[in-house]
DNA sequence: TGTACATCAGTGAACGCGCGTTCACTGATGTAC
DNA sequence: TGTACATCAGTGAACGCGCGTTCACTGATGTAC
């Protein structure tokens, strides 16, 4: 790559990393303006329309590469999980948190953009999470615990409440951090993770003893 | 009430419905303007300081109306299920599901400002929904499926997953409402409502065989 | 009941400000010979 | 390698617009006598 496409690059992610970083600070995308974006990223408004026709055009930019992070912390955690077959709950969830505390704005960007103002944005992140579900449904189906389950329809309902659980620890997780005292915040941390690991337990506890026959109860 | 007290209760509550209105149409709170909201109200900008000293102001106020009518809602519920014990799961869900079609706007504002781009609306959320969550506990606790369930926190968390899940499924119902044509509207409720059964099924085949000795899975 | 005054919801002009977008430009980088 | 021209990311002035907020006002409603 050419030195001015370098640069050029740089300010497009410069850019990018600006939006990302207002979202993880609690502000929603349809409130934000091109010049507080332009500005945060060392350039003047007008350079804005060298990278984008418009701010839809850069969230959904956002978008795309906010997916791939969630689907490479995805993709890791399945592989933990294949070659430690005997890797328990408590782990998973743990590992979970850890990667929430470390790149905690796609998390952030996700859940708050899902149901945000821009409806472009919604679809877009609508269609991210369908995806993440349905990789989920297949890493799951493919564990011990769950080779009971057949039918791909009861593994893609078992995913959709863990991918909804998901994304609501992680909220749960980031607001704790922007308004609890730092004296209280390891404790009331520690209550999360064992609420969390008490839902996986109970969903896992009906899987196992899922049949669809008798689903009626 | 006077007629001067009653034109302003006229008034007030105009201003409330149309910011309400404007979040049903998908749009964010934050980046709603105050002389948005007075000309939908059909009055002049200025007109707003005499109810509400400022946007979030008004806010707050929606929020208590609007988990007012939740609160509501889930209370018919209860009554429902409290007189017909051996009221289904199935039945249950259709009622729900009702609830949301007649009166979407409560649960739209709800999930998109829970983790929308206003810090006080977030916490006033968050409080309400910990307040219908205790309070669905507490109904839980008096059915007859889940009276071997002592602990508190149990049901507590119980509690947490199926409020999580029901705002998923109004989300989601009401997406399909805005993006979906006529004539497949239809087939995609129904199969919006058959996977929140199985997910509800899931979770209470979960509970049935619930044990807080043997719990790590 | 009638009158004189007080209250106050709503009005309309005005303000300074940040917004998105246009346009002609600059000057470093890239390319052709 | 050196030169002459092309490209194009970033600049800065300017525009019209909607914003939140102030202020002095109007006139219907309420109150005291």
């Amino acid at each position: 790559m050419s030195i001015r496409d370098e640069r050029k690059q740089q300010s497009r992610q410069a850019l990018l990393d600006a939006a990302l970083t207002l979202s993880g600070q609690g502000r929603a995308f349809s409130s934000m303006s091109l010049r507080e974006i332009t500005k945060a990223a060392n350039l003047v408004p007008t350079a804005f329309y060298r990278h984008f026709n418009d701010m839809d055009e850069l969230g959904l930019e956002l978008v795309d590469q906010t997916a791939l992070q969630l689907k490479q912390m995805q993709y890791q955690m399945g592989q933990v999980v294949q070659h430690q077959p005997d890797t328990r709950i408590q782990n998973c969830i743990q590992l979970l948190f850890k990667h929430i505390q470390m790149h905690p704005e796609p998390w952030i960007f996700f859940i708050a953009e899902r149901w945000g103002g821009s409806a472009c944005l919604r679809y877009a992140i609508q269609r991210e999470i369908q995806y993440l579900t349905t990789d989920l449904s297949a890493d799951l189906g493919r564990t011990q615990t769950l080779n009971h389950i057949h039918l791909q329809h009861d593994l893609q309902v078992l995913s959709q409440i863990l991918m909804s659980l998901a994304f609501n620890w992680a909220m749960s997780w980031m607001d704790l951090q922007r308004s609890v005292t730092s004296e209280e915040l390891g404790a009331q941390q520690e209550q999360l993770k064992l609420s969390a690991i008490t839902q996986v337990q109970l969903l896992f506890r009906g899987i196992l003893h899922w049949d669809r026959k008798q689903s009626s109860v």
